[in-house]
DNA sequence: GCATGTGAATGGATTCACAGCT
DNA sequence: AGCTGTGAATCCATTCACATGC
């Protein structure tokens, strides 16, 4: 089987690196300054410089040697690349505290996204709305939701026990990609890609952490 | 300066599989499973066995040859490990919309944590509670609740513009892990850990994805 | 025989170092 | 002179393969 090279060959870390950099190359537009080197980006993040260049050379070749990278057009070719020059709709499942404070968090409803539901099973919370105004709708209609808005993201927000099937229903509405909350362990399946926000691993790393550092704080 | 190996050379990656090893074990200890071997968890979690092996081998050696682990034993070494056998503290600063949710989020007031108070500036707030019945307090008093109720993890779940500066006052307190959701660049401290959880990148990423992928849906 | 624990081999990602352009 | 783009070198993580012990 060829290595087909779908996803142009650009690795998961690269790619969260790359939302790093359009991060910041807005608030350098912000501010006004036209050109960025990769040093500049490479001190403000703590990273390697050639790193940086790597990272850009996945794109093409957008700098200018001698001079650097021209914020604007930088900014607006990654933009294009991690597909947000349009508008990505989204669904969350589970309409409970967590599910309730993503549909209103900012940047999940900007810049190209756009949360169009919660989806619930409780009959409770149907037709309510979250502050900012996301609809808690049916669970059941959820094919119809992705359908008819075109829902290409679902947030999993739900207990561990149901995320399997929350998953797979998401999965079989026509669904490819995941952002999945629960502290679960998802049976995949290929051509759907799911992305785990593990809160308690989290945790559990820190506080490993403070145990290991404990009786040897000042380590520089 | 000679490496000095405090957090016993474990590496950031091995130490979230541990968490998950943790959690699969708590499984298994529920459905009265007695042993387990590093293929078995293997299989559960895509994982290569020799890998789960070698993580475990971290902590010592537990196994027994030509049997596997010992549930309850491992489960215990793993949580001792992880630091947290005991429970610790925390404090959430910022009682929005996501510092309330994940006040009240299980997992995070269970099993080894603790959450005590929640830190806010806006008078309106303090004295209310989440839910769950975790009070909002003044996050001017930061000093005093993280001495008196012996605080060790902080969690930021405030504006970007303000993370820095909680970030600093956490230190400061005494505060030494960190727990971050702020999409901010935060000049770190030697002797603090911070992970940070960014719900913006996540979601870029997977637009990436669903991007490079579109043309190309049949892959296996 | 079966499963662990571990050196050796592989594979990826990061860093170095420099040639090449402006 | 300055900074990009990139092969080569290095570092770290994963996988293989097998000796060791139950």
């Amino acid at each position: 089987m060829p290595a087909k090279m779908t996803e142009r060959d650009i690795s998961e870390v690269t790619t969260s690196r790359l939302s790093v950099y359009l991060r910041c190359l807005t608030y350098l537009q912000s501010i006004n300054q036209k050109t960025v080197s990769s040093h500049e980006l490479a001190e403000r993040f703590h990273l390697n410089s050639s790193q940086i260049r790597k990272d850009l050379a996945c794109l093409g070749e957008f700098g200018t040697r001698g001079v650097g990278y021209d914020v604007s057009h930088l900014k607006q070719q990654l933009v294009h690349e991690l597909g947000i020059d349009g508008t990505r709709n989204a669904v969350i499942v589970g309409a409970g505290n967590l599910g309730l404070a993503l549909a209103d968090y900012r940047g999940f409803n900007s810049n190209g996204f756009h949360i169009v539901a919660l989806l619930d099973n409780d009959p409770e919370k149907f037709g309510r709305t979250s502050r900012s105004g996301v609809p808690v709708i049916d669970v059941s209609r959820m094919r119809d939701v992705v359908r008819d808005q075109q829902v290409a993201i679902g947030v999993i927000a739900v207990t561990p026990e149901s995320a399997q099937q929350v998953h797979d229903e998401l999965a079989a509405a026509g669904v490819n990609a995941i952002l999945n909350f629960a502290p679960a362990q998802l049976r995949l399946r290929s051509g759907v890609k799911v992305r785990s926000v593990d809160l308690r691993i989290n945790l559990e790393s820190l506080s490993f952490y403070l145990k290991n550092s404990n009786g040897a704080k000042q380590q520089d």
